[in-house]
DNA sequence: TAGATTGTTAATCGATTAACAATC
DNA sequence: TAGATTGTTAATCGATTAACAATC
């Protein structure tokens, strides 16, 4: 074990990924080595040794990493055993297919409400509940307790949902919408820009093939 | 302007968010200096410039950079202007809301067909084409022009699909799947783990508030 | 000219990899 | 015991930031 308190951003964003694969092999193997480990992850052995080491040891020398065991571990500190509750804010397909995405229940979120601006929408059924009026979504984040607001909603509406979130209280924001957000430092923002991966990709495309 | 070639990805990667911010502002301000520009991105003035300058000098010294002039030249490294095209695989809710993504086109991505393996919604009509049956994805992208496959199918169908993909002489998969693939190093794959997103970002939130 | 801001190099910081003693 | 593999420290590598001469 070493200083916690300090693991860095980078390796806690790889836990979910060692978590996955872990949970993929119950079952089906008993051990696993970090070097077997990393090659399903396209890793080194190496960092997954170190990654680990931040959290304690949970491996056996000479032998490896026991899957159950390790799979359990993570996921608790992953905290996938805690029930956790999003909202989403924007109705569009996006915003659709996010409310209806079946895997994250399976690890302890659940949607607690949708929203959007939209007077013809507002009411109609979605995943088990009704759309509501965005024109609540501060005071609904006041009265639940909401631990993540997903934001599907278009570009320019998406500062002032942030702002709003960021106002009631709620300090983790999802956001797909294309922009770059401003929200305080304790909160803690991810964004999923799909225009701007695909145009990182096929920068790359352009340049392999040919080339060296 | 520096040595090309070996420009890290993770600057490649921060291109798109310059463009769009630049593009956001056109007609709105005429000129920007790094430092400005940083801030709405949440970076750093000097990471701003260390990262044009391995394309070029851009700006005016003393001055900045001219809004219109550095968002068409980032565009045109980007090949924003360029037609590219792209097939989803997986016709479910996400691959749906990816079709109507209405933002690729205004970059130069064009969605050029869909696939599924369900026989019911084979031929159904999907954002101006058919859905068209995934048994025929490898023979499509031989015979086409395709630049990057988007793979929203569930986990246990992706790294067939990338396998298809990869055997057909297409370099470029964007993966929604849940499941890290193994594909040849010749080909750019990027992922967007929904999941693993939400599970890294509530990590962060039990612990802030809290502590020091 | 004086003030501002670039482009670039050097310094710092942080992340990854290598190495190996510990030990199952 | 011999072989394997961890956990951890040190070495390397790469990315970010600081500094400043160039110059508009």
């Amino acid at each position: 074990m070493k200083k916690s308190g300090s693991i860095p951003d980078i390796v806690i964003e790889r836990l979910p990924r060692y978590y996955r694969y872990l949970r993929s092999q119950l079952g089906k193997q008993e051990k696993i080595s970090s070097r077997i480990l990393a090659e399903h992850l396209s890793a080194s052995a190496s960092q997954v040794r170190h990654d680990l080491s931040y959290f304690g040891g949970f491996g056996l020398q000479g032998y490896g990493y026991r899957v159950e065991d390790l799979c359990r571990k993570i996921g608790r500190i992953l905290g996938v055993e805690q029930d956790r509750y999003y909202v989403i804010v924007g109705a569009g397909s996006l915003g659709k297919a996010i409310a209806n995405y079946p895997i994250f229940s399976e690890v302890g979120f659940h949607l607690s409400a949708v929203f959007d601006r939209n007077p013809e929408i507002i009411g109609s059924p979605l995943a088990g509940g009704k759309i509501g009026d965005v024109s609540e979504l501060g005071k609904y984040l006041e009265d639940k307790s909401v631990d993540i607001v997903v934001i599907t909603a278009p570009a320019e509406a998406a500062q002032g949902i942030a702002d709003i979130t960021c106002g009631s209280g709620c300090n983790g924001i999802l956001n797909f919408a294309p922009v770059d957000l401003q929200v305080p430092e304790n909160v803690q923002l991810r964004n999923i820009h799909l225009t701007d991966m695909m145009l990182a990709l096929s920068y790359r495309l352009q340049r392999s093939g040919v080339v060296d």
